[in-house]
DNA sequence: TTTATCGAATGACTGATAGTCATAAAGTAA
DNA sequence: TTACTTTATGACTATCAGTCATTCGATAAA
């Protein structure tokens, strides 16, 4: 008698269905001016539906932030597999951001959400708590990369990795954050091309860690 | 007959009563806890005279910003008169980013949110161009440091000066946040010392801009 | 002094929307 | 068929940003 386990398949599946249908309203119209009465139309739901899921319009949106996560971890993993030495890898996974940025907007602006507001990890059930979790994870990839560029010499050996991998995230997402949200502006007010802000900033990377 | 000036004059009082209001109830219950009644109560005004000076909720916290990176300006300008040579110059900006993070934490949190959203620039008299103007001021006197270390010799002389200032306020704004919003939260999973972070992300910063 | 004019201020009102809850429907087991 | 549980509903409430017809008060002209 597997009725509760189809049981729990069919919830999670719906848990899902929800998230598709506030990513395709959140992504379209911006999440301010999106209403959960909105997603629940799209979902072909009624809206307390939407709140037996899911706590707030928050944790809608965090739900969203944990998917960006995982495809930025799925990314950087990839980023590192195809370089060899640590400083490399750790070049690629700044491109692969950078990249991620662009390729995935969306998430990436969701993100930024994520990192600009002072979330409650207090419920150990919610969204923020799974955010944290892939967060974490992916930067351990980062301090990994550092720690084999400590040991291949590509990497001067007196930086902790796991210190330097949270700087590096903290330097990354405020460079991109600036690309992404001021890059036009930059553009047109100082005439300064996106890319050469991102030129710029791979190259003083490089320089902070290399041996 | 200066009557008009007078009337000038007690609007822009007015004006900032408003603003000193808006600052004591946003710093004290955040903005979303914050209505503009309780902003209206506090500035012993009626919530439709507020409208009277500010377009938008948006826009008054806009005006708190603008003070923000005024006090920041000061900031910068004070450190760098401190110091000799380039690089020491911008060591000090970067370490008075970070103080002010911590002895400015409401003004800080305030401009956190100028940085991670997608402002509206079009209005020509808003608060946003304000904003804008400071910020591009306060860019150009770490441009001028840098500069000034390039002719110095103490930073190295292939760096575009305002390309790299931007770059430096970018990859701050993201470490200082990181130390900000999770600077707590690091401590407690990690054991990372907040100061941990802003000390390796000096290091980092002298090191990819020495000469 | 009286009256006209005009900018500043008011606060009741509207529209929008996040979140709730009593009720209904659907599904499951006996 | 009945009793029970889970899932879904949508009308409703509370809250709040922003509006607007009206009032107030200061200045100045008559």
């Amino acid at each position: 008698m597997g009725t509760t386990e189809r049981r729990e398949r069919e919830k999670l599946r719906r848990k899902n269905e929800i998230i598709d249908a506030a990513e395709r309203i959140f992504f379209s119209k911006g999440l301010d001016q999106s209403t959960m009465d909105d997603v629940a139309a799209e979902a072909e739901l009624s809206k307390g539906t939407l709140y037996l899921y899911f706590k707030s319009k928050e944790e809608l949106y965090l739900a969203i932030n944990e998917r960006g996560f995982r495809i930025l971890q799925k990314l950087f993993a990839d980023a590192i597999s195809k370089e060899q030495n640590g400083l490399d890898k750790i070049r690629a996974i700044g491109q692969a951001y950078f990249e991620f940025a662009q390729k995935y907007a969306d998430y990436f602006n969701a993100m930024l959400y994520y990192e600009s507001r002072d979330i409650d990890f207090s419920d150990k059930n919610s969204c923020a708590q799974a955010c944290e979790k892939v967060g974490t994870e992916t930067l351990k990839i980062v301090a990994e990369a550092i720690q084999t560029g400590i040991l291949d010499g590509s990497i001067r050996p007196d930086v902790d990795p796991f210190k330097t991998a949270v700087v590096l995230w903290g330097q990354s997402s405020g460079i991109v954050q600036v690309h992404s949200l001021k890059g036009q502006h930059f553009k047109e007010k100082h005439a300064i091309k996106p890319e050469e802000i991102m030129r710029v900033f791979m190259e003083m990377m490089s320089r902070s860690l290399q041996a």
